[in-house]
DNA sequence: CTCCGGTCGT
DNA sequence: ACGACTGGAG
């Protein structure tokens, strides 16, 4: 196959459907990473109710929240699930903005992929898809994001294993396509859309998707992974 | 591989 | 009631 037409022909096909995302504009740096941090392994309208309780009280700013402490934090972002493990995370990512930017991530700006990605992966509690949303969202830098439904849909489609790694996929992206972050951004809005709405983990509602027509036969009933007849 | 965890849809 | 949710660490 030729996977650069196939990732150009996914992306129209969800893009004409769904029209564009539009994807966290005018929200701060700070914000956005804060958020890809939360959103781990969560629903994004749990986010959104810490991310609510951290706004009414100022507290969506690196200075402000590296006053309270790991208690109180956990307080705010509770919502959020996993709160005594994320408040940890959110404290050494500030303990890593402190080291590096004086807790301003404009003080980022400049750095490339190749040098910030390795360092965001030190910090504990930042892993590959937490470190490329921050790179891509918060800091506009061409660096994919890959996540579970992005797994799940490729797999069920048949373009590849379903235990494909991390990084194996990000560069099943990154090889074909320009490292253009507009294009990174709508990707990945476009896949998460897709994939909450139409790829659920287990069952698929395959007849309505953007994606079937991409599919040379499914079962509308039993429409899982395993029931997809892969094209060629 | 297991745990973290409140919240929401089924 | 039950499992999934834009994962990551020990």
């Amino acid at each position: 196959m030729n996977r650069e037409a196939t990732l150009r022909d996914y992306y129209q096909a969800m893009l004409a459907a769904l029209g564009p995302s539009r994807w966290w504009p005018g929200r701060t740096p700070f914000e956005i990473a804060l958020g890809a941090i939360l959103t781990q392994n969560t629903a994004w309208t749990n986010v959104e109710k810490a991310m609510h309780a951290l706004r009414e009280s100022g507290l969506l700013d690196p200075r402000a929240l590296a006053r309270l402490t790991d208690e109180e934090l956990a307080t705010f972002i509770r919502p959020a699930g996993a709160f005594r493990v994320k408040a940890a995370r959110v404290r050494n990512f500030l303990l890593f903005l402190h080291r590096t930017c004086d807790l301003d991530m404009d003080g980022l700006r400049g750095e490339t992929v190749e040098t910030l990605r390795p360092a965001l992966l030190e910090v504990s509690g930042i892993g590959p898809e937490t470190a490329d949303s921050i790179l891509l969202y918060a800091l506009g830098l061409p660096s994919f994001v890959v996540d579970a439904y992005t797994r799940r849909i490729l797999n069920r489609h048949g373009l590849v294993p379903e235990d494909i790694a991390y990084g194996e996929l990000r560069e099943f992206f990154m090889d074909v396509l320009p490292p253009d972050p507009a294009l990174y951004n709508e990707y990945h809005a476009l896949i998460v859309r897709t994939g909450k709405n139409w790829c659920a983990k287990r069952q698929g509602k395959c007849p309505d998707c953007p994606l079937a027509v991409f599919l040379e036969e499914f079962s509308p009933l039993t429409c899982t992974g395993k029931s997809i007849i892969p094209h060629p």
